[in-house]
RNA sequence: GCGCCAGUAGCUCAGUUGGAUAGAGCAACGGCCUUCUAAGCCGUGGGUCUGGGGUUCGAAUCCCUACUGGCGUGCCA
């Protein structure tokens, strides 16, 4: 990588000349052409500590630089910035480096294996997945990929809350409905509880097995029955989206075989223990404020039960207990009055909070034909996870939800993720790699073949725009590690809309495959076989195909 | 009231973590297929980065403040 080689030339530089230097430097692709391939802030940054005009620093590292083999040029500009021009040759390097390393291209030991604990979606076990867990699936797979590849050590979790008040209410619904279809009068469905069709799907399913018989046990054995079938049910339904959607995860936590293990019991007397409770109108409480939350909580209720947080602190123990170094916790925007408590209770029980991160994905609302189309959990009219697969294709609904930066509210827009037009931006960068493999398999046919591809071929690379896409595909790495760092996929997707944009231009101007040029047009198609295998390596890591053909 | 997130071109959004002249894509207008995929490319127009202060060599980015929109502020999960 040249950003790399450029970081440890100006760290030496500086070294060598005694001058301190500030780490927080950048090694940046300048946005205009005349800045150089690259530069660097490195003088401005740390022109303070060693009390000298950055001018004259940048002029003492320049001289010691410019001794350097790759360099072709190296100027001071601006206030202070330097700028490197790099040697064509070493551009070309970075095309050996993608064509021998293939899928693996981009790959890095950067994460120096650290374990992160992602988890996410986490939706509760009472239906269908709906868009905002479908956006969740794809931010935190995404993720999940990406910082695999750069050497992080991830794990997906899915926490299931099975246990609690709305899996009664889900066994309430399954089993009115289940009356219902014998014909009992129920009277009206309950506000409460949940109305849509798949609880209705579910009691007909389950009569199919089961028939009357459930009429005639004792109301809490049917219940008890109801539930867990409907639980084991609706998991199964909301596994096989996943997979439609390419979703997998390492461990799903079932918070009911959490409670099973005597995991809440622990925490409460830890915390008990710890002088992190009291009691107050017959109820137990959590004294979080004295670890910054703004006011107390309620653990224990005044019948006995125990409120969400404490299988969900337990849980969070788990995590800790367990050794991961960074738990990422990607929640709805409806929870962030919830983290304050998390916190809270991480630090009673004896742990730093500062390993937890929490990313919010801000809300989806989806628009057809200019329209926002309108949703009612409440009378059942949910666009599913499924809908919105069946509606636009797993390919656009992932790229949709990756493209944009999880703080910012999402507007989905169905309609043109269902153009297969220029307009839509995954299938932009589809073609742009289908295109390629076309022209490959085309110029095989005029016996211009890859596998004839010799080095000495490169000298016929010498064009700007070829150079511009070499350091680009070179810049890879350094996009996905800054993805891993910052959580923040979303940058792939810009990161592969301008690879694919400048693939078209390239491909519109010159000629790549030309029978009477034997030698250029072969090292044209190895620069573009490059640009294919970034292009298939960057949207496999937000799980979005790369079609040979279109 | 308090807290979180957001406010950048007519619309949807980027902006490399404080860098040089703020960028794409739509939409509007004008061009490019006898040649490798026109699902593409080229060109034109479009900006008080919500307003106002501050920090410094340098601010869309950091701090303060006002405004606007969304969400939260359960002994629900």
């Amino acid at each position: 990588m040249i950003k790399n080689r450029i970081f440890k030339d100006i760290k030496f530089a500086f070294e060598d000349l005694k001058l301190e230097l500030n780490e927080n430097f950048t090694v940046e692709i300048p946005n205009s052409v005349n800045h150089g391939d690259f530069s660097t802030n490195a003088c401005l940054i740390s022109a303070k500590p060693n009390k000298m005009s950055p001018k004259i620093i940048a002029e003492k590292v320049i001289e010691l630089l410019k001794t350097k083999k790759m360099y072709r040029e190296i100027e001071i500009a601006g206030p202070g910035f330097i700028n490197f021009h790099i040697k064509p040759s070493h551009f070309k390097k970075i095309l050996v480096s993608v064509n021998e390393e293939g899928d693996d291209y981009g790959r890095t030991t950067y994460g120096k294996e650290a374990k992160i604990l992602i988890e996410f979606i986490s939706a509760n076990p009472t239906g269908p997945l709906n868009i905002v867990s479908a956006r969740a699936a794809a931010y935190g797979d995404s993720l999940y990929r990406i910082m695999s590849f750069a050497g992080f050590r991830p794990i997906r979790e899915f926490y299931i809350n099975d246990a609690g008040n709305q899996v009664d209410i889900l066994a309430e619904s399954v089993e009115l409905r289940y009356r219902e279809l014998h014909n009992e009068d129920i009277g009206e469905f309950p506000v409460e509880a949940y109305h849509g069709e798949y609880i209705i799907d579910l009691a007909a399913l389950l009569n199919t097995t089961e028939g009357s018989k459930l009429l005639h046990i004792s109301e809490r054995d049917r219940l008890t029955k109801m539930k867990e079938f409907a639980l084991a049910e609706i998991h199964n339904m909301q596994v096989e989206s996943l997979e439609k959607f390419d979703v997998q995860f390492d461990n799903w936590v079932s918070e009911k075989s959490l409670r099973a293990q005597g995991v809440v019991e622990e925490v409460l007397s830890f915390l008990a223990e710890a002088d992190c409770t009291f009691e107050m109108e017959e109820a137990i409480w959590f004294n979080s404020t004295k670890f910054g939350d703004d006011k107390n909580r309620v653990l224990m209720k005044a019948d006995g039960t125990i409120t969400y947080i404490v299988p969900d602190l337990a849980y969070h123990l788990t995590k800790l207990q367990r050794g991961n170094d960074v738990l990422i916790d990607v929640l709805g925007p409806d929870h962030h009055g919830y983290v304050p408590r998390l916190r809270a209770g991480i630090q009673a029980l004896g742990y730093d909070d500062s390993c937890l991160e929490v990313i919010f994905l801000q809300q989806v609302n989806l628009f057809d034909q200019g329209e926002k189309v309108k949703m009612s959990k409440r009378l059942g009219k949910m666009v599913t996870m499924d809908d919105l697969i069946d509606e636009v294709g797993k390919d656009a609904a992932r790229f949709f939800f990756i493209n944009r930066k999880p703080s910012a509210h999402l507007n989905f827009d169905l309609e043109l993720a269902k153009k297969k037009t220029s307009e839509n931006p995954v299938f932009y960068c589809q073609y742009a790699h289908a295109r390629i493999c076309s022209i490959i398999k085309k110029a095989e046919k005029d016996k211009l073949k890859l596998a004839n591809f010799d080095e000495k071929y490169l000298k016929k690379l010498n064009k700007d725009d070829e150079m511009l896409i070499m350091r680009k595909l070179g810049d890879f790495q350094h996009v996905l590690c800054g993805i891993a760092d910052s959580r923040e996929p979303h940058r792939l997707a810009e990161y592969l809309i301008e690879l694919a944009g400048m693939f078209h231009k390239y491909y519109q101007k010159y000629t790549i495959s030309n029978k009477r040029y034997k030698e250029l047009s072969i090292a044209r198609l190895y620069l573009i076989n490059a640009v294919r295998i970034v292009l298939k390596n960057g949207l496999n890591l937000i799980g979005v195909s790369a079609p040979t053909s279109m």
